[in-house]
DNA sequence: TTACAAAAAATGAATGTTCATTCTTTTTTA
DNA sequence: TAAAAAAGAATGAACATTCATTTTTTGTAA
């Protein structure tokens, strides 16, 4: 019990180092004995815990995602008009980009590199199915435009993976008006215009 | 004359091969000497050229960069109305991603990550100074909303990068229509609504 | 409870490889 | 023929991973 603990507390540990270590240096700059002693670890430990350092980021990846839409549609629920339930789960994902800005970064660099295995990625990507349900329940109803979900993603999400990642080399302060301006762009872009 | 046209090649076909490599395998996996085999040279011959990875790394990110807003503006001039000349800009900047899907996917990369050095990353900022005055000058005609440039470009253009990468996963397929769709997107996260 | 041995977890040092960069020699150019 | 460009082999450092030991935990018998 307190070893299984223990056991958690070093592999939390570890995937925190992997984020913040990836997130300054990137990938190539990161050695396993830099994420060790950030952990305060050996670096044979870290063969306890992944197979190796590929299976370590798949792995952190995984478990970001994971955290991500799962507070992404924490407070969302399909009862909810397709206009409420968007502004919902957009409002969660930016406060979660907000809060958890390290996180979101580690994120963002996943998805434009070759850093994780595709078989993670796929993982990654099933867990939004919420959203793409409610989307193609929208496009049904006429009160979205009927694109992709790609297209929609692109338009409605990925901007503020943009806007952290300036936010963080500060370019640009992300405050409340800011974020409502952001949400109105992201709504004006799939909304079917009356 | 002859000497300086074969130097030219040479730093082309190490640029082009740096682009290809970092795109298929990440920067942590693009080892000088596939570099240099690639551009069927040596890994000597990369040191007459650049000062060392990380120099031609940055080289190459500025060299695309330009490429790309060369293309973006080539079409573009002052005299067209705001909506007129964005829509100008869009298209071509649309058409370079197309196109130079690996020169996009390269800058992609480079931008969301610690890849290249911060003076490089500025360095390749100012050629976009065009778009940002296009912005400017609708945000004091009322045509644009009044946002920061930031949000502006992470609505209107930085979609597409998403795209593009999508489509190179196979996830989403580009065509003219769907192009369409993506400008009306951009258009309408960004105009002032009637 | 205490003592203790077997099992599990963790460690620091060692290993072998990969890689960026440099050195010396050869080839090409002027 | 001198200078410039290019090459391949050599160098040394950094790194992922493994190995041999040590430390910690756990289950059990007094």
């Amino acid at each position: 019990m307190a070893a299984l603990q223990k056991s958690i507390d070093k592999r939390n540990a570890l995937i925190n180092a992997t984020i913040e270590l990836v997130n300054n240096n990137g990938f190539h700059a990161t050695p396993m004995s830099k994420i060790a002693k950030m952990a305060c670890v050996s670096p044979a430990t870290i063969y306890l815990y992944f197979e190796n350092k590929q299976d370590l980021v798949n792995k952190t990846y995984i478990e970001v995602k994971s955290k991500y839409t799962e507070y992404a549609f924490a407070t969302y629920d399909e009862s909810m008009t397709v206009e409420k339930g968007f502004e919902v789960i957009w409002k969660r994902i930016a406060e979660f980009k907000m809060k958890e800005c390290a996180n979101s970064m580690f994120l963002a660099q996943c998805d434009n590199t070759p850093m994780i295995d595709e078989a993670s990625r796929q993982e990654g990507i099933k867990h939004l199915q919420p959203l793409l349900d409610l989307w193609r329940r929208g496009i049904k109803e006429g009160v979205i435009k009927p694109m992709s979900e790609y297209m929609l993603y692109a338009y409605a999400i990925n901007p503020l993976s943009f806007l952290v990642i300036a936010q963080n080399r500060g370019s640009v302060q992300l405050d409340e008006p800011q974020l409502n301006q952001a949400y109105e762009a992201a709504w004006n872009s799939i909304k079917v215009c009356e």
